[in-house]
DNA sequence: ATGGTTGCAAACACTTTGCACATGA
DNA sequence: TCATGTGCAAAGTGTTTGCAACCAT
């Protein structure tokens, strides 16, 4: 449902110290609404959809600046294109099925152990990681 | 060491039903010397470099060559372009730097169980995954 | 009022395509 | 020889930039 929880988004940009806008809003719960990743151009539909007009550059702008505040997350798969998640759930990692493009999720992984590990032996300091495995959904295996 | 393993790269190609080239040639030990994951673009400099000429149309029709028979491998750091790396060597993940984008290697992980993990739970065909971490080097931390 | 935000047009970077020519097996 | 590979020019796609107009605070 394209509900537009207009309060909690708001409080979400204040926050981030960004004007609170109708494209900012709109964006923001395009990526609360969607349940897989979403590029510059699904956000746009998303807007047009619900009657926010916004331009594709103004579409960039926004997730560029929700990427920098933390607010979005950026995810590659494997077609040129930048998707983004909500920061409220990047706490799973993709199944990209490499033939329709479906994605499922995995909430279940042993990364955080891995990251402590690697941030004491190697002291690199890790912000965020990316992990998504590519193959054949069950469908189209067949 | 720019050294061009003709021999090894020449079966390698034959193995996978493509005909030896210069250029190929070229490709293939720019991925196999090199130690990080590189981009068409590196791959090309690495061939002028080398007195191979070819053009860079034909460096992107080759490296897909080379994805598409499982050769090469495709890697998605955070800058829009895709880097490649032998298959030799993917047996491996990164440290991304965000500062100075540094990569470095780590080879440890636990990823082949949950590998099989998921293609039992979820009975989802696996063929690659693929596992970045972004964050500060030591040196950048400062 | 005024500084951050947006739209538009144009530029950019990376990658792909079409077609004629060249080359490896 | 002949299918396959390559160069060149041009188009495609995702993304960024410059600048004037606009609007939230």
């Amino acid at each position: 449902m394209a509900t537009v929880k207009n309060h909690d988004c708001k409080t979400e940009l204040k926050k981030a110290l960004l004007k609170v806008t109708p494209a900012r809003l709109g964006v923001l719960s395009a990526l609360e609404n969607s349940n897989t990743p979403i590029d510059a151009l699904d956000i746009l539909s998303y807007l047009k959809h619900n009657q926010i007009k916004a331009n594709r550059v103004t579409v960039f702008r926004i997730i560029n600046a929700l990427a920098e505040k933390g607010i979005a997350t950026p995810i590659q798969f494997n077609d040129g294109k930048t998707r983004y998640e909500h920061e409220s759930k990047i706490d799973h990692h993709h199944l990209v099925c490499e033939s329709c493009g479906n994605t499922e999720d995995i909430s279940d992984c042993s990364i955080p152990m891995l990251e402590s590990e690697i941030m004491i032996k190697r002291k690199f300091l890790i912000k965020r990681h990316s992990l998504e495995f590519f193959g054949l959904c069950q469908n189209c295996q067949l």
